[in-house]
DNA sequence: ACGATCACG
DNA sequence: GACGTACGTGATCGTA
């Protein structure tokens, strides 16, 4: 200790609690405070103090705020973060917690009347780096980036760098480059170019980042830059930096950080040591942190490593806690206890588990397996909770793989099934899953038909798609148990990485000691049970409960029997289509390289960008933020009008083609076949889409090419067993028909109700004539309009000027009446509420939508107005599957298997003697499905089609 | 881990 | 010539 570096942090108090506020959850405290924001910083100042003896980490810490919101800049220029908006009425009360929790620490907290934190925060990094000090400012403030910089050993001068840790990054020279094309000390003069309009720092109108760069690394300096403007030749941005020299001259000193500061606190009193626990304790329990006070009690470690050490006790719950699905507030409901879950390891425990489920009538139930994959995963245990901390983990398959190690005691597979099928498959208990369809599916194979169930992460998804943004697990979207159980139970469950390691090291979770399986799986029970008592009632108290019971629920166990079902595709056709690629791809490969003129990698795109624009010369310039050549299908397509260019660029558009082709689909596509049922099971995900739709995974079955003859191909692979045919239904249309619907629009209504063509109808009513070229355009603007239609984009995809848009954009709106009305009163109302809703009440949240960034805002003003059309249709496709399988059963026919959804369309397999029965009843499924909630105003017209393979289908 | 590219509705 | 230029996805590759 003695010997290390001294290393100062400093803390943008006030700055994170507004970050963490937008983060956070609204927790209430006991005394119905809102304190999600402080919640957030409890625990980050918990990290920071934790890292004491780490390497890099504190040896000195002080936080700094903002005495109140007017500093002396405020006397320069009056203006001065003038336009921001007061903070939201329930951080406000947070604001003196901050201090509170500062000082519940033990740490300094630093403010100065007519300061900002900024200028307190520059004047403590330079007195602690001249006394060479380390310093790294706790912020990802872009004014701070200006003081970061490196050590100096000449002048014995510490380094300054920054750590957002939100986003646990580290902030140093290279990133600050990244961001402002300069080093630090030109930070300044490029923020006063561009200005900043949420402190309302003027700048230069016209000048945004990637100008203020290029003219401050060309230059220099402010100064220079601004001199060099009268030699300018003629431009706009001449006469804006003439004009503008005031403006960016005073923009230069409000964005100046005071260094010079008075040091209210020396730095040597900002020592960091052991934190008192006192002050600590009365704190975190006055907020109900209660678990940051267990992990208190655990040691100053995480809670992982402090609880994980307790081997799990048996038998000590007796019939207590009750089940019914009242929401307990957070503080109410007692802590995650990992040492009072039961490891079961006994026939008789068991049935005593199930008999104690069977009472209940709620059980949350887990399935733990050797794969990810629900197709190839064996059941290696199972996990029950009847209460919070009343769970328990049940063994089936542990050990085996080490044979000298002895197996533990567990329960039979054969007995374990026959004690938990009466409980799982009795209607009258209900069991509780997070992510069920994947439970379901390894427990059917199991033999096992679960049912009914609920699944808290759907319900997540009906309460909150698009909210838990910036959070992503794949396909999971924020809904994942491990979010959900931070932002609705403030816990931090055991992460699977914890027990099982990663990569190479990573272990199966049957190998797991049994103490550290308990605790893993039992908790996952544990929570799934705590999530439902909270989402349980959020779902009838804020309108969810209708989208979830009539849409989303009913669909878990259909989707679940589509994924066993899975597809046959001909392996040797796909291998033989993956040798003409190979084949081609060589040829072209080739060939590139002579044009070229050397070798290289025709997948890079940079590597093509160079030999395209620099070595070949060609036009097409730079673009993107990496100042990497862009390359993408439409630059290349253009290039080719150049017939020097298009010797090259043809060939590398074949090649792309191909390649795509190949590694995508006819090589991945052969590994993805399942060695046991000899057939492809992809995985749909209930909540990847923020509309409502599903996505596709493992493999995407949701993108097979159909749009080329060569991709075309690949849809030849995928055929039905002998003695059946594929059946392909889908939806004709059926955003454009509900767009026509909800924007209440006759003359479109009409023409779906007649049979025309709509593209060819909006051809005639927009050009007056339909050919080839007016039907394209025509069909161009269809589309404009469901994705929110802006006239550069559109002007962009139609090749004419903006102006030519906007007129087109204008005769649209004039001869379908409704659609502008339609987007108004969309926006309108996702700005008052913040959600968008589906025809059946599904919400799609738009967190944005009031974002000060413009392309931001403009971004979510386009997704919400397509979210209603897009998530109708999904719902309407949703509601035809569950009732799809039933309705083909009661007329007789339960040979016919439903394999695949494509957003708007549905493959089955069937007999070929039961085609002519099932198309009627499958087309009046799909037309009926929004009936009888919804009856449209247009009708849903299906086609149908049947073949010998998925192509032949079309 | 991330951006570029491209496959689908 | 500005922050940006159509909505929703997932897989693969090259590169940092």
């Amino acid at each position: 200790m003695s010997d290390k570096k001294q290393h100062l942090y400093l803390v943008d108090g006030s700055a994170y609690i507004f970050r963490a506020y937008h983060r956070l959850p609204p927790l209430t405290n006991p005394q119905g405070t809102p304190v999600g924001a402080v919640y957030g910083y409890t625990t980050m100042l918990w990290k920071l103090a934790d890292d004491l003896d780490a390497a890099d980490g504190p040896t000195h810490l002080a936080v700094i705020l903002d005495k109140d919101s007017k500093s002396f800049r405020n006397d320069i220029y009056p203006e001065y973060k003038a336009n921001r908006p007061p903070p939201p009425e329930d951080l406000r009360p947070q604001f003196p917690l901050i201090r509170d929790a500062t000082r519940a620490f033990s740490l300094p907290c630093i403010e100065e009347q007519g300061l900002e934190a900024d200028d307190l925060i520059a004047s403590y990094a330079r007195e602690a780096q001249r006394k060479g000090w380390d310093v790294t400012i706790v912020s990802s403030d872009k004014d701070l980036m200006q003081l970061v910089g490196e050590e100096n050993g000449a002048n014995g001068s510490g380094r300054i760098d920054m750590l957002d840790t939100m986003k646990s990054q580290r902030i140093y020279l290279d990133e600050v480059h990244e961001k402002f094309g300069v080093t630090p000390d030109l930070v300044g003069d490029v923020l006063a170019l561009m200005g900043d309009s949420v402190d309302n720092i003027p700048g230069i109108y016209g000048v945004g980042p990637k100008t203020a760069t290029k003219l401050i690394a060309e230059h220099g300096s402010l100064t220079a830059a601004l001199d060099s403007a009268p030699d300018m030749k003629k431009s706009k941005l001449k006469e804006r930096l003439l004009e503008g020299r005031e403006a960016a001259e005073l923009s230069r000193v409000l964005v100046t950080l005071k260094e010079d500061c008075d040091l209210p606190v020396a730095i040597e009193d900002m020592a960091l040591g052991k934190i008192p626990e006192g002050p600590l304790v009365e704190f975190l329990q006055t907020h109900g942190f209660t678990s940051l006070l267990k992990r208190l009690g655990a040691g100053t470690g995480s809670p992982e490593r402090a609880n994980n050490l307790n081997p799990a006790k048996a038998d000590k719950n007796g019939d207590k806690g009750s089940v019914e699905g009242n929401r307990q507030p957070l503080s109410e409901m007692p802590q995650v206890d990992r040492s009072a879950y039961e490891t079961v390891q006994t026939l008789e425990r068991l049935q005593e588990w199930t008999r104690r489920a069977t009472a209940a009538r709620l059980v949350a139930v887990d399935t733990e397996t050797s794969s990810l994959d629900a197709m190839q995963a064996d059941l290696v245990g199972v996990s029950l909770a009847l209460g919070p901390n009343d769970a328990c983990y049940i063994p089936l398959a542990h050990g085996g793989t080490d044979l000298l190690a002895e197996k533990p005691d567990q329960v039979a597979m054969a007995d374990a099934i026959a004690a938990l099928k009466p409980m799982l498959e009795d209607d009258a208990v209900l069991k509780v899953f997070q992510n069920g369809k994947y439970d379901l599916n390894v427990l059917e194979r199991s033999g096992i038909s679960v049912s009914p169930i609920e699944d808290t992460m759907v319900m997540s998804f009906d309460l909150d798609a698009g909210r838990g943004e910036g959070m992503s697990a794949k396909g999971i979207g924020g809904h994942g148990m491990d979010e959900l159980s931070e932002r609705h139970l403030g816990h931090t469950p055991l992460s699977f990485k914890e027990i099982c390691g990663t990569g190479k090291k990573a272990i199966p979770f049957g190998e797991v000691p049994l103490g550290r399986a308990t605790e893993y799986a039992a908790e996952d029970a544990d929570v799934t049970l705590r999530l439902y008592r909270m989402l349980k009632p959020r779902l009838s108290e804020e309108g969810g409960t209708s989208i979830y019971e009539r849409v989303d629920r009913p669909l878990i166990p259909v989707v679940a029997a589509m994924e066993r079902e899975g597809i046959k595709v001909d392996r040797a056709r796909l291998a033989k289509l993956s040798e003409e690629f190979a084949g081609e791809t060589a040829r072209l490969e080739k060939e590139i390289h002579e044009v070229a003129g050397e070798e290289f990698s025709v997948g890079s795109p940079k590597q093509l960008g160079e030999i395209l624009f620099e070595k070949m010369g060609f036009k097409g310039g730079r673009k993107g933020k990496s100042g990497a050549y862009s390359t993408d299908h439409a630059t290349l397509e253009k290039l080719s009008s150049d017939p020097e260019a298009a010797a090259i660029t043809k060939k590398v558009l074949e090649w792309r083609h191909l390649s795509k082709l190949k590694s995508t689909y006819t090589d991945a596509l052969q590994a993805q076949i399942n060695p046991y049922t000899g057939r492809v099971h992809t995985s749909y995900s209930l909540v990847g889409a923020q509309t409502g739709r599903l996505s596709s995974t493992d493999p995407n079955l949701q993108n097979i090419p159909i749009r080329t003859p060569i991709g075309r191909q690949i849809r030849e692979a995928f055929v039905p067993e002998d003695g059946n045919v594929l059946l392909a239904a889908d939806y004709s249309q059926i955003e454009l028909r509900l767009a026509a619907h909800m924007a209440d629009v006759g003359t479109l209504k009409e023409a779906f109700a007649n049979g025309e063509d709509i593209h060819s109808r909006t051809a005639t009513e927009m050009f007056g004539e339909v050919t080839r070229d007016t039907r394209a355009r025509a069909k161009t603007i269809n589309f404009a309009i469901l994705y929110g239609i802006s006239r550069w984009g559109l002007a962009g995809r139609l090749e004419v000027e903006p102006d030519e848009a906007q007129a087109m954009i204008d005769t649209y709106f004039q001869r379908f009446p409704g659609i502008q009305r339609y987007i108004s009163e969309t926006l309108t109302s996702v700005g008052e509420r913040g959600y968008s809703e589906t025809l059946f009440g599904r919400k799609t949240w738009f967190p944005r939508i009031k974002s000060k960034n413009q392309a931001e805002r403009q971004g979510s003003e386009r997704a919400a107005i397509n979210a209603p059309i897009q998530g109708t249709s999904a719902d309407i496709i949703k509601r035809a599957m569950a009732r799809m399988l039933p309705a083909l059963r009661d007329a007789g026919l339960k040979d016919v298997r439903m394999l695949l959804q494509v957003h708007d369309e549905l493959v089955f397999e069937l007999p070929e003697r039961d085609v002519a029965a099932a198309s009627p009843i499958i087309e009046r499924v799909m037309a009926e499905a929004a009936l009888p909630s919804v009856t449209l105003d247009v009708p849903l017209a299906i086609d149908i089609g049947t073949g010998a393979s998925w192509d032949a289908a079309h």
